[in-house]
DNA sequence: GCCTTACTACGATGGCTATCGTACGAGCCG
DNA sequence: CGGCTCGTACGATAGCCATCGTAGTAAGGC
């Protein structure tokens, strides 16, 4: 009964709807390098991932804020799941109000990326 | 004076090289919902505009301020033209780096803009 | 019941930044 | 020359923001 829908209904998290997500949030939210490689992350990986997942080069307290601006932004969708928090990109929400956008940004931050270490 | 200067202007402004150009810096420019108007139009215009043509809720000084914003993130080409400064989009530095992404940008600002006008 | 794991909330802090006003320099034009 | 327009520089200010540490809550395992 309660294995594929949302269980846990214990503590919801505030997500803006798709009409109320606002480019200039989005780019705000991608222009962080730590946010940057955490979407990143999640669109190589195609699937939702829990925060301690992610290694990242600052401390818990900080990659909690990094994801809250990424929930708040509407770039990521956040569901509690035991005692794990899973983080799923809203590709179709973004895909559907900003066409291409998330796919130009992961491309050049691939090739930005790519264009530092060996070349 | 009479520097004999060699440069077609005393005053030349610093830009940085193509590949100098950081993505996060530019999606940080275009986060501002004034840098982001003044990039539209001059997309949209398709030429170098002066800093007096736009009209911006923001004074002088900050006008000032968000070109140079602008400018060096790689944005934006700034030259001095007798007593003005004419702006041009570094379409072609941009579209090089991250194919695609200038006009992803745009066309979500476009899309945005209307839906927030009567739609 | 207790401990561990996962994450949050709160407060602090230093830095960045958007904004302004004012004073100034660089070209044009009467 | 004297002013006029365009844009800059500098200083100030207020707000945001990335970061941290510490203390606390929720869920699950022993």
């Amino acid at each position: 009964m309660t294995t594929a829908a949302p269980a846990p209904s214990t503590r919801d998290l505030p997500h803006p709807a798709r009409e109320e997500i606002r480019l200039e949030g989005v780019l705000h939210a991608l222009s962080d390098p730590v946010r940057l490689r955490i979407v990143r992350e999640l669109a190589h990986e195609g699937v939702a991932l829990s925060c301690s997942h992610f290694d990242l080069p600052v401390t818990k307290s900080t990659t909690t804020h990094h994801f809250r601006v990424l929930r708040e932004s509407g770039v990521i969708r956040q569901i509690y799941e035991g005692t794990a928090k899973m983080n799923g990109l809203r590709r179709d929400d973004l895909d559907d109000l900003f066409p291409g956008l998330l796919d130009c940004v992961l491309t050049a931050a691939g090739r930005q990326a790519g264009r530092r270490l060996g070349n």
